[in-house]
DNA sequence: AAGTGGTCTAGACCACCTA
DNA sequence: AGGTGGTCTAGACCACTTA
């Protein structure tokens, strides 16, 4: 396999595009085809979380390609967080993220590592209209059909964090509050009734003083009324790189800190 | 080179250890001794910052092992933000970071971008003593001296953030104000004026009402004191993993807000 | 012993930059 | 035209896991 047949003959999708020029955007190394033909092989389910994929030189055998191709391909997607690997078993399809992200938290003795036993507890799903920033971050028209999920997070019992996750009423129409009730949240939700695989692209900090709706919820009342809390925003987007979740999270950060390695 | 010619005759530093058992933990795959060998180069200064380090054929003729080895090398320095490629002109050595890091600012408006116009005003070197925590993320005993530089950020001229980056006063003994002055950083200094070339190993976030005295310096004073900033912890590290610098900034985030991307 | 990921080589060719 | 990074192959061997 080449870049000559790649070029001018048919690429690995099967969109044959005879007799293009070589100049034509259209060329694209051969391990980014193999990464995007597996990418929509696991996104279309054909191998489950934790199942492994062919071995790398299986997967050479079957698209006609070099065992070193192959593994260029697979080492972006376990980069991606999308497959790990397991030395001596195989290559596996990686679990979803939580919905708190991969962010560990952190009691406030500064670094000391606490064990993430955050529990989750979902609060109900509304309907709003996209703001003009919500709308260009979700590249969807200005006040969009919203759907929002929100969600409680307790530690040991205590409540620490509100969530709002913004998601497009039309792409998951027909999504049900029992749905997420027992689940293990909006991403595995996302992923297991409508097939999006949703990765975190950025976030953002900023510290601001805890809105009254909040406070409510977060058991914050009486005398200590006003306390800071941590704003993060993020927005997250499907592997193929469409924006999908607006989530704004509150979270009261005396108790601990969110970290980010690296 | 094979793995056997390092296992029991010499490894690419020189170091002699004849007749090891392959079972030894000494054995490193050749794309990581040559990595390390490179660090060891560019720390000592061989190539200054923005210069070219000679091409991959050269260093695998040099190095007696094949391209492909050096690339991988060099592909995981570039990772690491040590070295940058320029595709047909050569791979180069990065300029060190500023000490704001690379996460970009953003105004309240949401992802909407905004350019990097921060400035950076010295304000002193004191000195203080390590407390426990700072010890140990610094790996240093028990109220071990430290130096503590302290700095200012404007953003269009208003005050947004000050800095407080403490260092081992063993480490950097001899450290003057004035090299600091004029400088881009501490970080450019530690390099410049100590051969230590720092990266940030992780970040952590929490909301706090800013204290009195960080008020004072930001300008926060008469009816409004009492606002909640952004706390931001970092620990850097230097290439070899040794951790170097400890930091805690407080942010106005009504501002502007800081970014992780990915 | 067989299978899988991980490393390494030598040689080829492509795409981009500089002169 | 010549140099540099970037891709690809075929074949070899190593280290780890499982049966």
């Amino acid at each position: 396999m080449s870049y000559i047949r790649l070029g001018f003959t048919t690429d690995l999708f099967g969109d044959t595009k005879k007799s293009m020029t070589l100049q034509q955007a259209y060329k694209q190394p051969l391990y980014i085809q193999i990464k995007q033909l597996l990418l929509r092989r696991i996104t279309e389910g054909e191998w489950q979380e934790r199942e492994p994929l062919p071995s790398e030189w299986d997967l050479a055998a079957q698209l006609d390609v070099s065992q070193g191709t192959v593994r260029k391909a697979l080492t972006e997607l376990v980069a991606e967080g999308l497959l790990y690997r397991e030395q001596g078993r195989g290559t596996f399809v990686a679990q979803v993220s939580s919905d708190w992200g991969d962010d560990p938290l952190l009691t406030p003795g500064l670094f000391k590592d606490l064990s993430d036993d955050l529990v989750y507890e979902f609060l109900g799903i509304s309907r709003a209209n996209a703001s003009e920033d919500v709308a260009a971050a979700l590249q969807l028209r200005r006040s969009a059909p919203l759907l929002r999920v929100r969600q409680l997070w307790r530690w040991q019992g205590v409540p620490v964090a509100v969530d709002d996750a913004l998601l497009s009423a039309e792409q998951f129409d027909g999504l049900e509050a029992s749905w997420l009730r027992g689940s293990a949240g909006v991403y595995a939700t996302l992923l297991r009734r409508f097939g999006v695989r949703v990765r975190m692209q950025c976030q953002q900090f900023r510290a601001v003083m805890l809105p009254r709706e909040e406070s409510a919820l977060l058991g914050v009342t009486g005398m200590v009324a006003d306390v800071p809390a941590l704003s993060v925003l993020r927005l997250s987007v499907a592997v193929d790189g469409q924006p999908v979740e607006w989530r704004h999270r509150y979270c009261l950060s005396h108790k601990f800190a969110i970290t980010i390695v690296k």
